[in-house]
DNA sequence: GGTTATAATGAGAATCATTATCACTACGAT
DNA sequence: ATCGTAGTGATAATGATTCTCATTATAACC
C-alpha cells in the first residue's frame, strides 16, 4: 500500500464510500501510469480482471470524491488522472501526431510565473479561477 | 461577405474543395459566436438549415482546411471554433460548473511571458512544441 | 457466528456523439 | 447540353459512456 492510498482511503471514506478491490486497482493502476488514462485503457491495463462497466462506475465515483480528475485532450475519450493534491501540481503535452499526453511538472520559479499570470487573467475578466491548465501542443519525441 | 471569408475561400480552394453554401453557413455560425461550438450547437443555432451530418462533414472538411481548429473540453463532445491564423490566437475560460467556454485574448504583455514560459518547457522536455493553450478553470459570472 | 440492511458488482441494454454509407443533386469543365 | 466529380441529406452503424437490475459482498448489529 503506497502512501497515498491512505490518503485515498480516508477520503473516499469522507465521502460515505468503500474503497473496495476493484477501486484499490484502478486507483493503482492511475498511479503507475505516466499520463491520463482512459478507461479503456484501464480496463485493458486490468488484464479483464475489473469489467468495464465497473471502470466507469468506479471513475465516476472517484471523481466524485476529488481522488481523480478528467482530463479531456483527444477526440471522444475521457481520461483520469489521479487528483493534483494527491499527485502534484503538473501539466501536459499533448502531442498532435499520436495524441499522447504527457505530464510534465514545471519548475517552481516557472509555476509561479504562470500562477501569476493566471491571477491577472482571473482579475481582468470577472471570472473566478480556481485551477488552471496549460496544454503544449508539439510533437513528441517519437512522432518527431 | 466578412474580410475573413476571402482567407477561407482561398484557404479552400488550395484544398481543392468548394465553399458552399453550407460551409458558409458553419463558417458564419463559427464567427458569430464567442466561444467554441459542438457540430449539435451548429446545427441548433441555424435552425435546421443544415442537417447535422452535414454540420459534421463541413467541420471535418473544414478542419482538414485548417479553417477550424478542434477543442476538447467539455464530457463527450468536440467543439470547434476558426483557427487562430483567421481569429487570432486566445485562450480558454472553462466554467466548472456549467462547462461554458469563453475565449479571451491576453494582453500582449502576459502572452508575451506565456511564450517565454512555454520555450522554456519546450526546453527542458524535449518536446518540440508548435503551439499551446492556457486553460482557466473556474465559475462563470453566470454560476458564481 | 449469523442475520440483515445497504453498498458494490457484473453483464447487458440503452443512450449520445460521431462516422460511414449510399442514392441523389449541384457544379464546373468540356 | 452533358458528363464527371464534389457535395448533400437521410439513415444505418459504430464507439464511448451511462443505466438497469439481479446478484454478491460488506459492515453493523444481535
Amino acid at each position: 500500500m503506497s502512501i497515498e492510498d491512505k490518503d485515498v482511503e480516508e477520503r473516499l471514506s469522507q465521502s460515505g464510500v468503500r474503497y473496495t478491490g476493484g477501486r484499490r486497482q484502478v486507483v493503482a493502476a492511475l498511479q503507475g501510469a505516466d499520463g491520463p488514462m482512459s478507461a479503456a485503457e484501464l480496463h485493458q491495463g486490468l488484464a479483464g480482471k475489473v469489467p468495464v462497466s465497473s471502470v466507469y462506475r468506479t471513475l465516476a465515483v472517484l471523481e466524485e470524491a476529488g481522488v481523480v480528475q478528467p482530463h479531456h485532450s483527444a477526440k471522444g475519450i475521457t481520461r483520469y488522472e489521479i487528483a493534483e493534491w494527491l499527485a502534484g501540481h503538473h501539466h501536459h503535452l499533448v502531442c498532435i501526431s499520436c495524441g499522447a499526453v504527457e505530464d510534465i511538472e514545471l519548475p517552481r520559479s516557472l509555476e509561479s510565473q504562470l500562477e501569476r499570470l493566471v491571477g491577472e487573467v482571473s482579475e481582468m475578466s470577472a471570472f473566478s479561477a480556481s485551477g488552471h491548465s496549460l496544454e503544449v501542443d508539439g510533437l513528441c519525441t517519437r512522432c518527431a
